[in-house]
DNA sequence: GTCTATATTCTGATAGAC
DNA sequence: GTCTATCAGAATATAGAC
C-alpha cells in the first residue's frame, strides 16, 4: 500500500479509467464494452490500457469491486427509520433503485452474463461484506432462518429483474417491493415462532 | 403454407438445426453458439446455412419459436389436478423444470441477454399463448388482478434465476415455490375479496 | 444446395521504438 | 507511459464455381 506521489497518481487514474468504463457500460451493456472504445474515451490508445490491467478480466474484477464499493456507499449514506420493518423495506428499496438506475452494474455484480468471469477471492469479500449487511437488517426484521432469507432475496431479485427486463423506466413490478416484502416477513415470522 | 416433398424435406434439415443448434446453445451458452460449429455438428459448411436461416437472427428467432412450441408440449403434457390451486402449482414448477432442465432455452425466451435480439411477431405471438395459458390458470386458482399475477410471475422468475445463477444443481431455491404460491396466491385472494 | 475462398469487421493481446 | 504496428483469432456475411 504504497502513497508515494506516482502511486497516488497513478492510482488516481486508475479510478478514472473504471469510473468511464462504467459509463460505456452503462451505455451499451457489460458486455459490449470494448477496449478500444474504452482507450479512447480516456484519451489513450487501446494498448496503453495494460499498463494498468493486465486484461480485460482484470479490468472487469475493478469494476466488480469498484461497483460493490458504490453501492456500500449508496447503503451506508441511507437514514434508516428505528423500525427494523420499515428499515428494512428502505434498505432493500434502495438496492432496487440502485440497481434500477445503473442497470449495468447490477448486470455485472449480480447477473452472471460474463461466461468466463469470476471475481477474483478479495473483490468477491466486498460483496460478501456488502451482503452481509443486508441479513443484518432481514434478522433484526425477524427474518432469522436462511431459507427465508434466500426467498426474500429471491423475490426482491425476481422484481427488479422483470422490471429491467420488460419496462425499466415504469414501476410496474417494482412498486409491489414493500407489500411482498410484508408478505414474506411476516410468514416467516410466523414460522420462526412454531 | 406448400407441402410439396421439396418444401417437406427442408423443413425437416431446418428442424434438425434449430435442434442442433439448441444442444451447441445448452452446452456453451446462447451467446456463444457459432455457425461455424452449427455447420459443422450438423454436416455443412457455415456459408450453406444461408441457404436456411438469412442471418443469425433468423436462427436466432426459430430457436424462440421452437423453444415457446416446446414450452407448450411440455405444458401440454401436464395432467393437472381438478384443485385449481394444486393446478397452479403443478403449473409454475413444470415451467421451473423446464427452465432447469434447459437453461439456454428459458435464457432466450425469458431472460433478454442477446443485446440486438427481438422476436418477431409472429414467434412473439407463441410466446403470448404460452403466457395466456399462465394466467388462465392463475385466474381459476383465484389470482385476477393484474398487480397479483405480475407479482405471481415475477416471484417464480425470481426463484428461478437465483437457482440458475447459483446453485443449478440443488434445490435451494425452486423448492419454496410451493409455499410462496401459496403465500401470494391466499394474499392476492384476500385483497381481491375486500 | 453445397462448396471454396474471401471480404469485412471486430476482439483482446503483444513487441518494440521513443 | 504512450505510442505505432501488428499478431492471432474470432465472428457474420457474401461471391461465385460446381
Amino acid at each position: 500500500m504504497s502513497t508515494s506521489k506516482v502511486t497516488v497518481r497513478r492510482e488516481a487514474k486508475i479510478a478514472s479509467i473504471v469510473a468511464t468504463a462504467w459509463e460505456l457500460a452503462e451505455a451499451d451493456g457489460v458486455a459490449g464494452l470494448s477496449l478500444h472504445a474504452l482507450a479512447r474515451a480516456v484519451g489513450l490508445r487501446q494498448p496503453s490500457l495494460y499498463e494498468y490491467f493486465d486484461s480485460k478480466h482484470a479490468l472487469y474484477d475493478e469494476m466488480f469491486a469498484d461497483g460493490n464499493r458504490q453501492l456500500q456507499a449508496h447503503l451506508a449514506a441511507l437514514t434508516l427509520p428505528r423500525e427494523p420493518r420499515r428499515a428494512l423495506k428502505r434498505y432493500l428499496g434502495a438496492l432496487a433503485s440502485f440497481a434500477l438506475e445503473r442497470p449495468a452494474r447490477y448486470e455485472l455484480m449480480f447477473l452472471r452474463h460474463l461466461p468466463n468471469f469470476t471475481p477474483s477471492d478479495a473483490s468477491y469479500a466486498i460483496a460478501g461484506e456488502v451482503l452481509g449487511t443486508f441479513v443484518e437488517r432481514m434478522t433484526a426484521a425477524g427474518v432469522t432462518k436462511p431459507d427465508d432469507v434466500d426467498c426474500l432475496v429471491a423475490m426482491t431479485a425476481g422484481l427488479i429483474d422483470a422490471q429491467l427486463a420488460n419496462e425499466p423506466n415504469t414501476d410496474r413490478w417494482i412498486r409491489h417491493l414493500d407489500r411482498l416484502i410484508d408478505l414474506l416477513v411476516d410468514d416467516a415470522i410466523r414460522r420462526s415462532a412454531q
